[in-house]
DNA sequence: TCCATAATTCGAGAATACTCGAAATAATGA
DNA sequence: TCATTATTTCGAGTATTCTCGAATTATGGA
């Protein structure tokens, strides 16, 4: 379930125009943006962008919200905390001490609820 | 060159067997495993292993040292930290310092020298 | 209600990625 | 040198993914 969920926002951030969003949508902060504006700033047909953001939201790395006739996306950064931490569990084996200052990054808030993490 | 790069080690990590592969090498750490020991720790074909394993490498995820006849390989988490710095980058656009927690635990060390990270 | 705008869903074609058996390379020891 | 073990490279078949045009759904305003 876990693994499921990490590897599927892997492999979303592992495709250049998703990449692109997502990185984007990370400038954007807390304002996010429409579809139609990433589809501009990126120069991406609307319909493609769609699945792609479709891709995004699913593994829970943007979220959504109507505004309007507009959509606007948002990047969860909270979803890329929970991902370092799974790609660095157990690191370092019978010395976890050895990784902790970094899984611990890994678990501090930073944002101070800006984007939701 | 660096959107390349952290493209690829995306793109590597979003499949199954590389991103077990990966966390199976993280938590080995510095001892690393050889092929053949992660061929039969993950019930992969060799051949096919090989393959994965020459994706991580070319993107910077692993690194390959030959012992004997085996070969070892470990995991570089310095190329994470460089990923999530490129995943975070200006984030939060014009508000950089709320999220500056975050982006500085990709850069402390961690490890004490043990996985080169 | 009717039209225009914003975004998504559908279906198909082209490109890419994954896996495997077979063959090749590299290193060790008899 | 020859046989053995460890790993990689090659080629092909299958499956998955990406992109696009066309059609559809949803919202807001005249």
């Amino acid at each position: 379930m876990e693994k499921e969920n990490a590897l599927n926002a892997l492999a979303a951030l592992g495709q250049e125009t998703r990449l692109d969003v997502f990185r984007l949508l990370v400038k954007a902060g807390n304002e996010g943006m429409t579809a139609g504006a990433i589809s501009d700033a990126l120069d991406v047909r609307p319909n493609t962008l769609s699945t792609h953001l479709g891709a995004l939201s699913r593994c829970g790395l943007v979220q959504a919200e109507r505004d309007g006739r507009s959509i606007c996306y948002r990047a969860n950064l909270k979803t890329m905390r929970v991902l370092v931490t799974y790609l660095l569990q157990d690191c370092c084996g019978g010395n976890p001490e050895l990784c902790a200052p970094f899984l611990n990054m890994a678990k501090t808030a930073p944002c101070d609820g800006a984007n939701d993490c």
